[in-house]
DNA sequence: ATTGACGTTTACGTTAACGTCAAGTAAAAG
DNA sequence: CTTTTACTTGACGTTAACGTAAACGTCAAT
């Protein structure tokens, strides 16, 4: 089984996943991606890759690029730590929670709204009565 | 019917709606409240904190201060407009696709982790046993 | 040898939403 | 009249997450 190499340039990857060079450069400066240099150049890998997905991920979730980078730190899929394990999973509840309570109030807000709207096409159609 | 005018002083508001004063005064300077000087100082009418709660229940629904600024503009209580009212509510239900988005994301991740960690759980007692 | 295409570092710029002084004013309380 | 107390206006500082040059390196192709 020969492992084939595969290895990306920062172009690569910021076509792979749309983002700009700046941001691989920004996340590798802030310690969330490796310095994977060959020589004068970036060369990324596999696994490179895999953590640039959490990151992205951790966004898409709601979370800074500081609280992403914790949590990375508790996925380690080589120590087969069951509390951290379930650290993470807690930390990713906290996280459901908040956005729960926002949902509510998107729905309360929008239930407010058309009431509101049913109340002034009543309004109009006794104007027209 | 003597309108009891009650106005309110900006320490008031910011006891009152748990904001800083330094937050008030930056809303004013954004525009976002009125300028309700009394001579020297700020005196807040009861219309101040209602501006105040929406801008408030804009940040609660996840929205920029621009953006509540904006949905506050079309929140006009006095002017019976049915588009705007429509133009609003379809703000906020974009508002409501982003925060589901959020949340589908949210329960994937769990669901995903949860499983690891079944599957840890079960490694776990394969080497007990 | 020169031109691109691609990459690198350094570093200042930007937006959002305030925080944190500093210095001055106004009015009430002693 | 002098403190307090409450408030005012600057104005610079801060964090996050990059954007935007500027200036330089490298390597293959012409």
């Amino acid at each position: 089984m020969s492992v084939s190499a595969v290895s990306y340039s920062i172009r690569d990857l910021s076509r792979d996943f749309v983002v700009t060079t700046r941001t691989l450069r920004f996340y590798e400066e802030k310690g969330l991606l490796e310095q994977p240099r060959q020589g004068h150049r970036r060369l990324y890998s596999a696994a490179d890759r895999v953590r640039l997905k959490l990151i992205l991920r951790g966004k898409r979730l709601g979370f800074s690029l500081d609280e992403s980078a914790e949590l990375i730190a508790m996925y380690d899929p080589e120590s087969n730590n069951a509390a951290q394990l379930r650290a993470l999973i807690d930390k990713i509840r906290e996280q459901q929670g908040r956005v729960e309570e926002q949902q509510r109030q998107v729905q309360l807000m929008l239930a407010d709204l058309q009431d509101w709207e049913r109340r002034s096409v009543q309004a109009l159609h006794v104007l027209n009565d």
